[in-house]
RNA sequence: UCCCCGAUAGCUCAAUGGUAGAGCAACCGGCUGUUAACCGGUUUGUUGUAGGUUCGAGUCCUACUCGGGGAGCCA
């Protein structure tokens, strides 16, 4: 017997064939004369495929009477055109086994509208709602997108460690890993002993792979990291998670335009994918969670990205005319108002922020002419903010060693990464994308603890 | 972490300090090639936790827990 996904059971090229179809019930309607509707969901669509289980099968009064919504059912059966409107195709069962019953009076999830908020706390059961359903195959398209992207150019795909031993550019506050004791901790004086620790130091969590991408950026030319990033900070916010998905491209010979050039172009391509891969998906997205969506992400591959020089920003932003709650002034951070207001009000269209201040940004961007500022970019897009951060990184060893003693920092602890400098240096750039972040941009979706299947914020790691 | 708001039936929400309700769901019945089906009926509560004020607290006060919005930090 062929096995048919729903997805494949609803197109009219399956009418005539007989297979099994095998998912989870989301509503039954009976009807007096003497059938059911049965309505199947196997998350291989957003859509479900409509099943008539009439009363001559064997187990109608035992079984199918009684299937309640989040049943799991093996329907085998004649696709055939549907006589009704909703659908091109229906499934006429011959049999159907009941893998698993779900009990409607204790059954969480309900054929009308829940909360977002009451969904998280039944993460275990959410993606069998069309919402998180059309979210789970949205990121899996993005996840395509980011690979299919970077392989299509040359770039290889790397994994830098998720243990790391070195505070990285002091973003953010790190995880600790350790198998001390933490009841009685080694000590040497007043302080822990990390000699007798796992690593015989402290080790972390990566905040962040850029470091040791520079290295086989510096030996393989351009290559990409992708994988799971932690940020012990206390951040409550829709735009924040401890644990997330994050690409990280990095390569040599790229200067800053190069580096903005791929930064939107790869940007657009994520778009295009979800919007021809994703094509019903992100039809729902735009019906039932943000109107503007298509629109916006159409008029985005349609427009080029305007690039402004932070001192421009600023420039922009003072006489805007605009009142903000933080004022604007040369050497200070944009604040979220700002960059939102220059995105959503000033451009309505991304904009790509470049040569920051020196003294707010990391010690490895690379530092301009004037002396004051440095080779950062950030990526700003209408609804988000902030999707992408990245720089030309620091190729002259002096300048770095400067850098490294101006931001607090002992360069002996960096002295592989100061090696990448001193032998056969190059210059290069590279950016972070975050994948939450992307998909927030992508569906509308307001919280980013929606966009991926089990969030870890600060109190929160059930499931 | 800071500021603001909230927590009442399985879900979404009402209830001038005076006996806690509705819609949906569920259950029963009716009707129907139905499709968030429809119509009638039935059931559902230590009002987040712990104290306090009061003759009387879902309602006022305090603390805590959890959640939401905003901010900072950032991707």
């Amino acid at each position: 017997m062929q096995r048919l996904s729903v997805a494949q059971a609803r197109k009219e090229e399956s009418i005539g064939k007989e297979a099994l179809i095998q998912g989870w019930v989301r509503t039954r309607r009976d009807s007096k004369g003497g059938f059911s509707f049965l309505e199947i969901n196997d998350g291989s669509c957003l859509n479900n495929v409509q099943v008539i289980a009439d009363q001559n099968l064997s187990n109608y009064e035992s079984d199918i009477k009684k299937l309640g919504t989040g049943a799991c059912v093996g329907v085998v059966g004649t696709v055939e055109k549907s006589p009704a409107k909703g659908q091109a195709t229906e499934v006429r069962a011959q049999s159907i086994t009941v893998y698993g019953v779900s009990d409607p009076e204790t059954y969480p999830i309900q054929k009308k509208g829940a909360t977002f908020e009451f969904l998280r706390t039944i993460a275990h059961l959410r993606p069998r709602t069309n919402t998180f359903g059309a979210i789970a195959r949205v990121r899996n398209c993005v996840c395509k997108s980011i690979h299919d992207f970077f392989q299509e150019q040359g770039f290889l795909y790397i994994h830098p460690p998720i243990i790391t031993a070195s505070d990285c550019e002091g973003a953010g506050q790190m995880f600790k890993v350790t198998t001390l004791d933490l009841e009685k901790p080694p000590r040497q004086g007043p302080s822990i002993d990390f000699t007798k620790d796992f690593f015989g130091r402290p080790a972390f969590l990566t905040v962040s792979g850029q470091l040791e991408a520079e290295t086989l950026a510096c030996a393989m030319g351009k290559v990409y990291t992708f994988g799971p990033t932690f940020r012990a900070e206390n951040s409550n916010t829709a735009r924040h998670l401890a644990e997330f998905w994050m690409v990280e491209p990095e390569m040599a010979f790229y200067d800053l335009e190069d580096n903005m050039t791929l930064a939107e172009a790869f940007i657009k391509r994520i778009i295009t994918d979800a919007l021809t891969r994703c094509e019903e998906d992100m039809k729902f997205f735009t019906e039932r969670i943000d109107k503007e969506i298509l629109s916006r992400l159409e008029g985005i591959l349609k427009s080029e990205f305007l690039r402004l020089s932070y001192t421009e920003a600023v420039d922009v932003l003072q006489k805007s005319g605009q009142t903000f709650e933080f004022p604007v002034s040369w050497g200070a951070d944009l604040q979220s108002e700002h960059e939102r207001f220059l995105t959503e009000v000033h451009f309505k269209k991304p904009v790509i922020l470049f040569n920051y201040p020196r003294t707010i940004k990391p010690f490895y961007m690379r530092v301009n002419d004037d002396g004051k500022t440095v080779r950062a970019m950030d990526v700003l897009v209408p609804g988000v903010g902030e999707i992408i951060g990245g720089s030309q990184r620091e190729e002259r060893l002096e300048v770095l060693e400067e850098r490294m003693k101006e931001t607090g920092l002992d360069p002996k602890g960096y002295w592989w990464y100061l090696d990448l400098r001193r032998y056969g240096t190059v210059p290069h750039s590279g950016f972070g994308l975050g994948l939450e972040r992307t998909i927030l941009f992508l569906t509308g979706m307001a919280n980013i603890r929606d966009v991926i299947p089990f969030p870890r914020t600060p109190g929160s790691a059930e499931f």
